[in-house]
DNA sequence: GGCGCGACGATACTCGGTCTCTGTTTAACC
DNA sequence: GGTTAAACAGAGACCGAGTATCGTCGCGCC
């Protein structure tokens, strides 16, 4: 992600007030490289500009959230983040020593999965989440040299 | 999930102490129908015999999960509950209404996932997360009657 | 320019989860 | 069976993420 011109637009298409908080949130949003935490923004929002209220920023990543414009990641941890999003069906691999993260198109996985666990047992699925954890490039090149 | 006993030996197997915490700790999560919060069991050790600390609760739910015969799942608000295991690798269908919930095989997606997410992403993915949410049966009887 | 609704932000609060510390239990060894 | 070191339980303090409240302010609209 990286332009913060998306999130607004997308607020505005939505009948969302253009206000300040907001277009400060769409900017930090934009600039994120990989996942962060709520507590991230409320810093560096603190940090640059006037700041933005803690409870404005769960308020914007909430209607990010709706848009889908962001998605919220639960890390191995136990730990939430979130992840700014491409729109259409996807899902996510976030590295596990960086943080960084990347889309995953859907890989076909949810019909199959669907009708799969439907017909296994008889659950109706209406939705799911899929998320992957491991090593991006630049981590994996760096903890193995070149052995 | 119905055998506590299945659950103390796994824990004198992997050699922690037989203590009577633990034994009610057993004996709950066999008990429960689903998934489960630390706060239900909590709850309900209060309720019947004498109590299990707090602390207790989560330190035992924190072996169990080690030890594979328990896992935490993430709701779609969420929240995070645990559901009981019968080991092997799979993943989780939960009813969204009554909260039951059930073991699906890991249905041939792992290797494809993660083969697929790393010649796309170049990631080397060590580990996922797969969790589906829908109707049980019994609900999705329940809530379409016949039509 | 004025109005009304929606959003902002400070603060207080809740709640899930952890830490710490002390007294108790367990298992192993004699 | 008695002894002892290490593991454990539990009470309570603590912490941090997220929410609720509420007075103020800004946006969009007329
Ligand atoms: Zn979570
Ligand atoms: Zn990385
Ligand atoms: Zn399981
Ligand atoms: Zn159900």
């Amino acid at each position: 992600m990286s332009d913060p011109d998306t999130l607004t637009e997308a607020l505005d298409r939505a009948g969302y007030h253009s206000t300040a908080a907001r277009r400060v949130m769409a900017e930090l949003v934009a600039a994120q490289e990989g996942r962060f935490k709520a507590e991230d923004l409320l810093v560096q929002a603190r940090r640059t500009r006037r700041g933005v209220g803690r409870a404005t920023i769960f308020r914007s990543l909430e209607i990010f959230e709706s848009l889908g414009l962001v998605e919220q990641v639960h890390l191995p941890n136990g730990e939430h983040a979130f992840v700014a999003c491409e729109r259409a069906h996807h899902h996510h691999v976030v590295c596990t020593q960086c943080g960084r993260s990347q889309e995953v198109g859907d890989l076909g996985i949810t019909p199959i999965a669907r009708e799969l666990v439907e017909q296994r047992t008889g659950y109706l699925v209406d939705s799911h989440r899929i998320e992957f954890f491991g090593l991006c490039p630049e981590c994996r090149a760096a903890t193995t040299p070149q052995a």
